[in-house]
DNA sequence: CTGAAAGCGCTAACAA
DNA sequence: TTGTTAGCGCTTTCAG
């Protein structure tokens, strides 16, 4: 805690020159004596002068601030998607405010009420909400705001970077069932509980394995409640070869640590997918074959694409699907 | 993309009053007939009124922004914290502007800096950089800053929230040694390479470590470069009942997958002892005997005391220590 | 090459 | 009860 702020006002005081002049000086603008500018510098760097990005912003209108609105940190998926996106826009000049929705639309609207408060210039949203109020009032903001993983109802009004969800899960259904397994079971536990939030990603991925489970006539049974522990002891297991696809693999590493406590064995008696190739596989007691979620590549296209509509107001909402493909492990 | 936001300005042309009377009808000050407030806040609802918190931080020179700057967010433990920290901040009506150093001292000053030109009201930092510089600069600041978990050099520039990490090692290691373990390691990898940086908390747990083995007068070794993978092939398991206490828990499972490859098991043939306590432990090959890291805590007592200190000027520099203990699971 | 003045959006102080 | 004015720190005119 030390000595004020000192600001231009001060700086051009005690150079004994005017506010113009402080500015060419500063801010390395043409049409100012070499001498002045120097002299204007040494003082600037005597005082510790300071740029005050607030009256910055306030003039020229812009904060080079993004705000980036994600679930939570403590799903590791969000911490390494905020990571990228953070790296990412500080070497193009942003700063980051960062808020959470805890899958809450009600705090979402909050959250993005206060980003647009405080004037930021984009935001990156992982939308909680579904209803097409929502999407409407993103329609009518002011900035451009980009979606990551989960659309946005109706579709069209803001960009989407994510994955195809639905063709992944179809293609891991189709890849299980080719190394021979006969019943497959989905596991999304917060598909039925969360019918008002906005589970784009889990229902997508749903669609993709009911497709790949019908086109393969295959039986299929889906666990789309909390309870999905719970039912696994229910399976017969013996009467066929079973594969469970998971929407994520925190669930998937729940069910590992619960099959083994049945006394299961995997992959011989049951099969597991994840999905998101999240790090810390790497110290799961089951090595997990898994879809991989590119959730840097991600981050950074989004902020490339906020970026770019940021530049340009007429852009209009795009779709942006990257690749994935499945990291085959022990566990299927 | 939408309809431009609407200033207080426009408002009272639109209205047909002052500037005064919006901003009394807008911030519920007194002074004000109660139709007249009730117009004002009718148009401002209709035109989509909403504040501009840039210009209102100039003015009050408050940004009601806490900037936080932790080492990266890919490490498990400071997305826990960002988000405690995140959390607990806006409960208060705080925002929260995030960056990161990358454990480098130089990328530390740049954001500090950045931060500082926006106007935070208080910082959060988990400090990458030890020089007696770094501390200088941040007594330097016009705002209050609260270090976490690292301390700062010298000592007294800034508060500091953490814990008593010499103590916890030294119990931790008692506890091996009552245990039976007749041989003791410590891991803290980047001990050796990165003496540069702010490496408080880990050497404070070498000092506890070392204090324990030397009272107990029993023999110890310690691994504290990033080959300490390949060291563990060389140790003489056999001579003696052998434990690993690591300065975290995330080197402790590397410890574990690395023993496994080894052919050894734990607790049987060596006995492992984290710290941390990461949520992730709940999935790992093997139960991890740790100490915990109440890291929900830590960054919420942080944001208590930063905004103290936010509140008055003149609170000096504190240290606090929170409370911790084992969890004792199976590696140990 | 330099200075003066206006204005970004808001609030606070003072008049009326 | 309402209006007017000045100013937060900065940039951008337009004069000189």
């Amino acid at each position: 805690m030390a000595r004020e702020r000192i600001t231009t006002k001060k700086l051009a005081e005690l150079c004994g020159v005017s506010l113009g002049t402080i500015d060419r000086a500063l801010n390395n603008r043409p049409g100012i004596r070499e001498s002045t500018r120097e002299r204007v510098l040494a003082a600037a760097a005597e005082y510790g002068y300071k740029p005050n990005h607030i009256g910055r912003s306030l003039q020229s209108g812009r904060t080079m601030d993004i705000g980036v609105v994600v679930h939570d940190l403590d799903n590791r998926f969000f911490s390494q998607l905020v990571n990228a996106i953070q790296q990412d826009a500080w070497e193009r000049g942003y700063f980051i405010q960062l808020a959470v929705t805890l899958r809450d639309p009600q705090r979402e609207k909050a959250v993005l009420e206060h980003m647009i408060e405080r004037n930021v210039d984009g935001i990156l949203l992982f939308p909680a909400g579904k209803e097409e109020e929502l999407g409407q009032y993103l329609s009518s903001l002011p900035l451009p705001v980009v979606a990551i993983g989960n659309a946005l109802f109706p579709e069209g009004c803001c960009s989407l970077v994510g994955l195809d969800d639905r063709t992944l899960i179809d293609q891991a259904t189709q890849a299980a069932i080719q190394r021979g397994y006969t019943r497959l079971g989905f596991v999304a536990p917060y598909l039925k509980t969360s019918q008002h939030l906005n589970n784009f990603e889990a229902e997508e991925r749903l669609n993709g394995f009911l497709a790949a489970a019908q086109k393969a006539g295959v039986e299929s049974f889906v666990l789309d409640d909390w309870d999905y522990l719970q039912q696994l002891e229910q399976v017969p297991w013996k009467k066929a070869q079973t594969a469970l696809i998971c929407t994520s693999d925190i669930f998937a590493l729940e069910v590992v640590n619960q099959l083994h406590q049945l006394g299961l064995s995997i992959p011989q008696d049951v099969g597991v997918m994840g999905f998101d190739d999240i790090d810390i596989l790497r110290y799961a007691s089951t090595a997990l074959t898994t879809v991989r979620y590119p959730v840097g590549e991600i981050g950074r296209m989004a902020v490339r694409r906020l970026l770019q509509e940021m530049d340009d107001a007429t852009l209009t909402p795009e779709k942006v699907s990257l690749d994935s493909r499945i990291i085959w492990r022990d566990s299927l």
